[in-house]
DNA sequence: AAACCCTGCAACCGCGTCTCT
DNA sequence: AAGAGACGCGGTTGCAGGGTT
């Protein structure tokens, strides 16, 4: 306990950096890259340990770092990305190109909670607090969100993973078609424990979590990079209008793409995933539409995974049926439109179209999804995920590309296999790797 | 002017995971 | 397979600076 065990070995200088510290620190690794961090300090003279090096360096020296107060927009996404992955603040950095994981966490802690507050929205759930208050009668939900990570995911007697800050705000569940409402995924990990992660059916979908920043007319911010899996729907055509200026984004790693170039805007209009999150975070007006429809592939970038859906209309049937619900639904976007802000504390029944959604569909989490590949391609399957998990890891990659129109996936396997050492994307198999141990198959 | 409070931010700490031997 | 070291993440702490009394 205490102190981390490079910082017993000598008398290292803790607290604030010096500016002379920052100089040495940053020269040398302008020179000679970083390389193993707690060779660092000693290389470049520093009294410091590498860890602290390294934070020194990704907080506050990087050169691609954005320095300043957050944009509006940046804040706006900050709480989107919040609802759907919790306190997973380095997932949500990766998105806001040049923010660390620290500052984002900071501005959480210090001023979005906050503000949330203000606006009768619960910070940790994402929903109305007054809904929040009414349901803590029940024990359904829960202000601490490592409670929720633990109790609603992944249910472990006999091997609890304290940490595992696997955050779902209630009430952003996938609404997914002809599902049970609540399942069991029973899988074993590597010591033959048994886990049981449920897919809960719950309760109702939020309204207004929203702040009422984006019930306005104001155009969306064009502030949307690579978002895994799911997220890019946040962004809808317009904040990738194909009118804008090519945007270089940078990742965490600081290699750019340009995101006009890697995607087109209809493209990304279709990388909605099928389920849901249209209604998360649709903008005024947005409706959904065939052109929405899931056929998803995924490729790699950075070694993570991200999804991708088709732009054919030769998609499958799972998408078509999932699109007209989408549709069926649009009263509720239509009815709603006025009140994705903040919930409008004057209106409380406004609540009611999201009943219809809920009513029909098996919820389940959207960060299950999130960090499930495979559940993800089950839902869009028709699949149980059971036997997807059961299937050899090596067909992994066809599920998922039914459609062969996918350039993007096509691309990156050929890119991976062509360039198995060189490309970073390799990661995208050791996540599957772990993917498949961590829901106990093969 | 001094004491107190509040806020934001930088840095630390502990822990889980990965990699290497 | 096991242990050690390195890395990365999220939670927490401590401090500086500004505002208020």
């Amino acid at each position: 306990m205490g102190r981390h065990s490079c910082c017993y070995k000598q008398k290292l200088r803790k607290g604030l950096w010096s500016p002379e510290e920052d100089e040495k620190l940053l020269r040398h690794i302008t020179k000679y890259g970083h390389g193993c961090w707690s060779s660092v300090p000693k290389q470049a003279g520093l009294q410091r340990c590498g860890k602290s090096c390294r934070l020194r360096w990704i907080n506050y020296l990087r050169p691609d770092l954005k320095r300043g107060t957050f944009s509006q927009e940046e804040e706006n996404l900050i709480i989107e990305l919040h609802a759907v992955l919790g306190n997973r603040w380095s997932q949500i950095a990766a998105q806001l190109p040049g923010r660390t994981d620290n500052e984002i966490k900071n501005l959480w802690n210090s001023c979005l909670k906050k503000k949330l507050r203000q606006r009768g929205i619960d910070p940790v759930t994402h929903k109305p607090l007054s809904e929040v208050e009414h349901g803590e009668d029940t024990s359904q939900l829960r202000t601490n969100s490592k409670d929720m990570a633990s109790s609603e995911l992944n249910i472990n007697a006999n091997n609890p993973k304290p940490g595992t800050s696997s955050v779902t705000p209630r009430g952003y569940q996938l609404e997914m078609e002809g599902s049970p409402t609540s399942k069991t995924v029973n899988s074993s990990d590597n010591n033959g424990n048994t886990t049981t992660n449920l897919m809960t059916s719950t309760t109702t979908a939020s309204k207004g979590f929203f702040p009422d920043k984006f019930s306005t007319n104001s155009q969306p911010s064009d502030l949307v990079g690579h978002l895994p899996i799911h997220q890019l729907n946040y962004a809808s055509n317009a904040r990738l209008s194909s009118t804008s200026n090519p945007t270089p984004w940078f990742t965490q790693t600081t290699q750019a793409f340009d995101i006009n170039s890697e995607f087109s805007s209809a493209a990304m209009s279709s990388f909605l995933p099928p389920l849901t999150a249209s209604f998360l975070s649709a903008p005024i007006g947005y409706k959904p539409s065939v052109a929405d429809s899931p056929s998803m592939a995924s490729f790699t970038m950075n070694g993570s995974r991200y999804w991708e859906t088709g732009a054919s209309a030769n998609n499958n049937s799972n998408s078509s049926s999932n699109s007209t619900e989408l549709q069926s639904n649009s009263s509720f976007y239509d009815n709603n439109s006025s009140s994705w802000g903040l919930p409008d504390c004057s209106t409380p029944e406004k609540e009611a179209p999201l009943h219809l959604m809920e009513s029909q569909a098996e919820d389940i989490k959207w960060s299950e999804y999130l960090n499930n590949p495979l559940l993800m391609a089950a839902a869009l399957q028709n699949q149980t995920p059971q036997s997807l998990y059961n299937m050899d890891i090596k067909s992994e990659t066809h599920f998922l590309t039914n459609n062969s129109s996918n350039s993007m996936w096509t691309h990156n396997q050929q890119q991976q296999q062509q360039e198995p050492l060189q490309n970073p994307n390799m990661c995208a198999a050791k996540d599957i790797h772990r993917l498949t141990a961590a829901y106990g198959h093969v």
